[in-house]
DNA sequence: AATATAATAGACATTAATGTCGAAAATAAT
DNA sequence: ATTATTTTCGACATTAATGTCTATTATATT
């Protein structure tokens, strides 16, 4: 494990990344109980026994994908609650950021392991773990505005659950849409609705 | 199909329901692909052939599963939605019926369902309806109280993500701790925090 | 060019699942 | 009690998946 860059684009067809990465696409489009050796092998057009060379089994593949999402779903969003801002509604739009911004946040990622958690006790401890953390950093940011512990630990969980029910139903609605809605999102999160600069400062981060 | 209260109580030690029970309880606790006809099979004692007695194949029982849940789910938040309320808070606790009765909303099976849809097309479009119907009907209701066209879809989805998003993140607290938060969730849900005797009658309802 | 290493692939063994068929057994109907 | 019906079960066929072992091939190193 751990390799430092394995000495990439060497001349071989497979390799531990192109496996892996099979894997991930399979694993937001399908779920895990679709990556499948033999399925992952003929996408590739590889031979379904040469998977073994690179991995013990498949068990090792998951396991590398899980440690893909841990490092990637891992801090961007905490780092987004702790960032400044002068009043609660800019700063709910900058953790808003992470809804847009699949380089922040990677939903389909969350939500594939999310439910793979399900059948998978140990995972489904450390993404209790990993929840926890990301609605402590929420709750923080409320408190740090003033609001009051009991009032801080119910928005957090709303701005929180919201988004996790936004991903799990796999809306699909054009951009324009969610963007419209956005100032009215905030002003139901933080309870007061944001100022035309804030909501502008918000609007110009994104195309 | 819709056989109208087959004698039960008959002498057999198998039928169509004692089948779709089981799989019911498998559906609930690890999801579909885990409904196999050998597991339910070796659960309840019988032969794994014999289930093709009662069940063309492994299809028709999740057909089953899926009618199932259609009945049970559709209706009873539309009514709670529906219910006589002087505020727009009470309204709110209203709904929070839903949340706390499994008899009148059953999220497990809820869960399992959107969970499912994921890998099956025809379900996915079933459940985004079921969505719908389920959010314009909390639209509706903070319609009723005079908030705006765009504050009410705001605040409708706000309710309803929340609830997804607790559910699918299998949230488990303490009842008592759910409780004490619901008043803070109906001042965000519908920025005003309810009186006394709106969480009296809403806390008396339940045990 | 020769050699070592990394990667591929085919033959085999195994397992868990679905589904068919016909014989046997349990229950219900007369 | 006899007969008919409903249900159960075991033997068989099939499929899709995992994983091992060994020979071969492609690439990298010297």
């Amino acid at each position: 494990m751990q390799d430092n860059k394995p000495s990439q684009k060497n001349g071989w067809r497979g390799s531990e990344e192109v496996w892996l990465d099979a894997a991930y696409a399979m694993l937001i489009e399908s779920g895990v109980e679709s990556v499948k050796v033999m399925s992952l092998a003929s996408e590739l057009n590889l031979s379904r026994t040469s998977f073994y060379w690179h991995f013990s089994d498949r068990d090792a593949l998951l396991e590398a994908l899980i440690q893909r999402w841990k490092i990637r779903n891992t801090g961007n969003l905490i780092a987004r609650t702790e960032l400044y801002a002068e009043t609660i509604a800019e700063a709910v739009f900058n953790l808003f950021d992470c809804w847009i911004d699949s380089e922040l946040f990677d939903a389909r990622m969350d939500l594939a392991i999310r439910n793979w958690a399900q059948n998978a006790p140990g995972l489904k401890s450390i993404l209790d773990e990993t929840d926890q953390e990301r609605i402590n950093a929420i709750r923080s940011m409320f408190r740090r505005f003033d609001f009051s512990p009991e009032q801080s630990e119910v928005r957090a969980r709303t701005v929180y659950y919201t988004q996790i029910g936004y991903i799990s139903m796999m809306v699909e609605e054009p951009v324009e849409e969610r963007f419209k809605h956005m100032p009215a999102y905030v002003e139901t999160f933080a309870g007061q609705y944001p100022s035309e600069s804030e909501i502008a400062r918000f609007m110009s981060r994104h195309g």
